[in-house]
DNA sequence: CTGAAAGCGCTTACAG
DNA sequence: CTGAAAGCGCTTACAG
């Protein structure tokens, strides 16, 4: 059994209301009886409950934080910002990880609501009804980070997809490439794969380049399917001599298909990343890359979130970070 | 604010205690007051405060885990496994990311202390006196997974690292390879550092080959550093005709750097990893490790921690999990 | 400056 | 089968 304040306060040989006191650092407390409190939790080994704490006070000081894959350095690098930032601020993180599975998110937020966390973070995109109605009931800051769901009426933090991926594009273009293959992302559940491919899209036909839609594929963001839809693209008979994938891990995996087939990056195929991640500079050749910030995106996700909560008021604005090219070694110009 | 039991009861026309008892399934409660109450809980979203239950019921069903590195796929990867079996069992998890802050693990700690955890998982090597103490204190089961920090009195979840490392080494000897360099751990806090070293000597000098120092250097695990001791090898005058890294971070960064040299794996230098994390499919050539059973060891770690606290006993009895070599491109047969 | 008492939202003997 | 009351470990007016 652990000790509690009424030890405390039987050693000390004072009242709880006193041990309390020395233990909020309220001012109002003779130093000698101080002194004698400390003594007595030091001898005790005491910490006060956080449970019995955040009954009374009615604050948790808990964040849940909803990640779809831990094991993706993409979630992991956000959550590790996030936890800093919550480190700072004297918040916990109560983490669940969803591997496709919607009712475990369901079960999750239920839990959420049980342990009274101040606020939710999310950074999986798929979302139903239920959720979405659970969530708004329970009336507490939730906000979305690094991805936008289809129609939702909460706050994200995130990049301008459209924008990076026609910025994206638009520098192959530049590159002199013409047959620009694509690798796109979940078209179904969350507005980034829509947007990033209207960005690709809209820069091919702004520079007057026509859209082969057999270089086009859609995989799950994940390494596997980059490799699976790069295979498919090099079956094509005219396959392109740049590919734009919208995220790392596909890039990678397009990248790994292509040494595969004994074919090369870049002299071969250029390959062009999304996301920023650890990959980029791991990858050989180093992984040319339309980067999101983040480092940032899980620290502006904590600010705005602990607003919220502070504020007590909910918003539903986006912030919207801004993506930057950076240029490393696997998209070259095209021999023309 | 959220609805108390109180509205629920008085929603129901009942009192409280009833409403606790079809909360918590008990029987003895008649259908239509169990029907009143259950209608009442829908109606007003009910969901009852785990901090108070907790409070009453002792029991909060929260585990503490400490991460080194959230980003390190290695650790996530073990994380995502705890997660699993937690979520499988009702309980939550209280994730800290430690980087090198060894005062962040204290804070940490305590908070864990004031909040109650039933358990803690520490994957984090570095401990010194004052957390050990007061885990000690805390007097809750407390376990180390894939770590074994030195002179503890803790269960650690691990391998057999000494003879992890004998057999990689001795595959690399079979191969034909006389010169093989090493790159070792971090020497101090952790017994794998040394464990892992002893064993590729012994294992040279079993196959009476002399060990050359010059090609052994120690890293912190982390890719950077294999990237930099590798470098630090390829300047000697004789370079291995292979290397082993403990860690296959290390060894994708001895990779990476063999590749910046316009050298070539595993044709001029073999590679040898350890840990067998995501890096060793998505890295080309793909990487030859001697493997940790990754999945299980968060698996077990749960597992143990959980018969601790059903049980109220703790234990200190290290579990040792198989080890297991997977050949894939980066070793091949040394040219003779 | 200090303490007795009420209350946070639940559960659980105890009584009926 | 049902309910009034005590208690979980704290904090915080309130009174002195």
């Amino acid at each position: 059994m652990q000790p509690k304040i009424k030890d405390v306060a039987r050693v000390a040989g004072v009242s709880v209301t006193t041990v309390s006191r020395v233990l909020n650092g309220e001012r109002y407390v003779k130093d000698d009886l101080k002194e004698k409190v400390n003594q007595a939790i030091d001898q005790l080994g005491y910490a006060p409950s956080h449970i019995a704490r955040s009954l009374v006070r009615n604050k948790t000081n808990l964040i849940g934080v909803i990640v779809p894959d831990l094991t993706s350095s993409f979630y992991s690098t956000i959550l590790s910002s996030i936890e800093e930032a919550a480190s700072t601020n004297d918040y916990n993180l109560l983490v669940c990880n969803i591997i496709e599975d919607i009712d475990k998110e369901l079960k999750y937020i239920n839990v959420f609501q049980e342990m009274r966390v101040e606020g939710i973070i999310i950074m999986h995109e798929k979302i139903n009804e239920e959720i979405r109605a659970l969530i708004h009931k329970m009336n507490i800051p939730v906000i979305f980070s690094s991805v936008k769901p289809m129609d939702q009426e909460f706050a994200s933090v995130i990049i301008d997809d459209y924008k990076a991926a026609y910025d994206a594009t638009k520098y192959l273009i530049e590159l002199g490439h013409e047959e620009i293959g694509f690798i796109g992302g979940d078209m179904r559940d969350i507005t980034s794969g829509q947007n990033r491919y209207s960005g690709y899209r809209n820069a091919l036909s702004d520079h007057s380049i026509k859209i082969i839609y057999e270089n086009i594929r859609f995989g799950d963001y994940k390494v596997k399917s980059g490799y699976e839809q790069m295979k498919d693209i090099l079956r094509n008979k005219q396959t392109p001599t740049a590919v734009f994938a919208v995220s790392d891990d596909m890039a990678v995996g397009a990248m790994n298909c292509i040494w595969d087939h004994n074919l090369r990056v870049p002299e071969d195929i250029s390959i062009m990343g999304f996301d920023g991640s650890q990959l980029t500079e791991l990858a050989r050749p180093r992984l040319t890359s339309m980067e999101q910030p983040i480092q940032d995106m899980g620290k502006v996700t904590m600010a705005a979130l602990l607003k919220q909560i502070t504020n007590k008021e909910t918003s539903n604005e986006d912030i919207i970070l801004e993506h930057k090219l950076v240029v490393r070694e696997s998209c070259i110009r095209r021999d023309s």
